[in-house]
DNA sequence: GCAAAAGTGTTCCGTTTACACCCATGG
DNA sequence: CCATGGGTGTAAACGGAACACTTTTGC
């Protein structure tokens, strides 16, 4: 069995070094999402060295022995993007005895929404690309990372029927549609735009700036703003975002 | 710090001896449910040794090195119930560094339903009590297991809506009270019998299995089935359990 | 004028909710 | 005859789905 793996090494494919300051068996893996163009998308690295090199994986890495293991994603993500604010949760913890070829790591996955115009890609020592990909369209991924991001993306569905996560992929001051787009890329379906637009006025959950598009090439729509404050009294109560 | 914790270590406070078949830093828990005359129960442990000592705390033991974490969880609800077969999913993970008082340990949360009448409960060599308790009237519970516990209540108010996990707290054949008893345990709320048994009725799960209930001190009631071939085909395309 | 998206109105229909009511059985 | 749970009926209110329609803006 270790001969057989022996073969395919080459001279790239060997762990990357790790410090003392790290735990050698548990790893966070974060889904970086965000909105552009009206797609879902999520950041995705090529690796440098160790068994995951030239491929394409999740944004991770381990966690040290002194720091929890949100702290971890949170650091790996920041570090990743530059974005220091943003949505994060945990979503599972993948640990299959062979889903590493060296040896036995457990990872935690978290998934992040960040706001792309935020985001300031840097390439960590041991990435030498870093990019976006639609979630329709996904290229080839590493170890299990392909189940993570189908187990996140079944999650999200789920999720966003009964919490606005939505509004953490949108600038501060956003339309209608643009809300109405990441319902539609979340859920993968066309929704009806007069009965979305009812249906989510009446939740309370926006204000309306009272201001305007600028230089759009159709009627400007007016800008809304996310009230956190209803959303917090709302949310103990508990509502739903069913379509 | 270190000096701290030696001023409350007693004879029977030390660690529970492992042995190199396991990961010294990963734990799984157990949220072990079942239903008990209209209530829903939870199996806790009260442990011999280690920082746990004398105290109520969750059914849980380290992950070995050549198991998946599944299994691993699987292993341990076999152990303490003698049960088999049984419905389980993981719930989260918990891995703050302060959690476990003598070193770093990270646990896997998963809920397990098993039906009450199944279970023979074995007492592992580290336990001297081991019982159910109704979720509405906890113990005090060691470490972060008061805070599994009620992440995974909200979990379940949460999935009860969404698949049918009820039936794996029933026997095979059930009455409509029955079920609905579950629901109303896990909600947390009454539900107008009338609407329940349309409602219910009107998702085709179930087969009535044109028998009647013996030896009650009321009319007898008719007894149902799961049926899990029509669930099977409709998961896929999803639906509601919304009350 | 055309394209593109903003935004409003209305109808239909199934579901939810609330509650009244009768049935069967054992104590 | 009463308590307990089984079981049916129904009317009003609500909410979702579908779709027709008007408005505003830039090109």
């Amino acid at each position: 069995m270790h001969n057989n793996t022996q073969l395919f090494i080459t001279q790239v494919d060997q762990e990357e070094p790790l410090t003392d300051d790290y735990m050698k068996n548990l790893s966070v893996d974060n889904l970086i999402y965000a909105m552009d163009e009206g797609k879902l998308k999520v950041l995705l690295a090529k690796y440098k060295q160790g068994a995951a090199a030239n491929k394409w994986g999740l944004i991770g890495h381990w966690v040290k022995f002194d720091e929890d293991l949100d702290s971890a994603a949170h650091r790996v993500v920041t570090q990743a993007t530059g974005v220091k604010n943003f949505h994060l949760d945990q979503l599972a913890t993948f640990g299959n005895v062979k889903r590493y070829p060296y040896h036995r790591i457990i990872t935690v996955a978290y998934y992040a929404f960040v706001r792309k115009d935020e985001v300031n890609i840097v390439h960590g020592d041991n990435t030498h690309e870093v990019a976006w990909f639609d979630v329709k369209k996904l290229p080839d991924l590493i170890f299990d990372h392909k189940e993570i991001i189908v187990a996140s993306l079944a999650h999200l569905k789920y999720k966003v029927r009964h919490e606005p996560i939505g509004f953490s992929l949108l600038p501060e001051k956003f339309t209608l549609f643009q809300l109405q787009e990441i319902y539609e890329a979340i859920l993968d379906t066309k929704l009806d735009k007069p009965n979305f637009r009812r249906k989510i006025q009446k939740m309370n959950l926006l204000i309306n700036c009272k201001e305007k598009q600028q230089d759009v090439a159709h009627r400007a729509a007016a800008l809304f703003r996310f009230d956190i404050n209803v959303y917090e009294k709302l949310k103990d109560f508990g509502f739903n975002f069913e379509y």
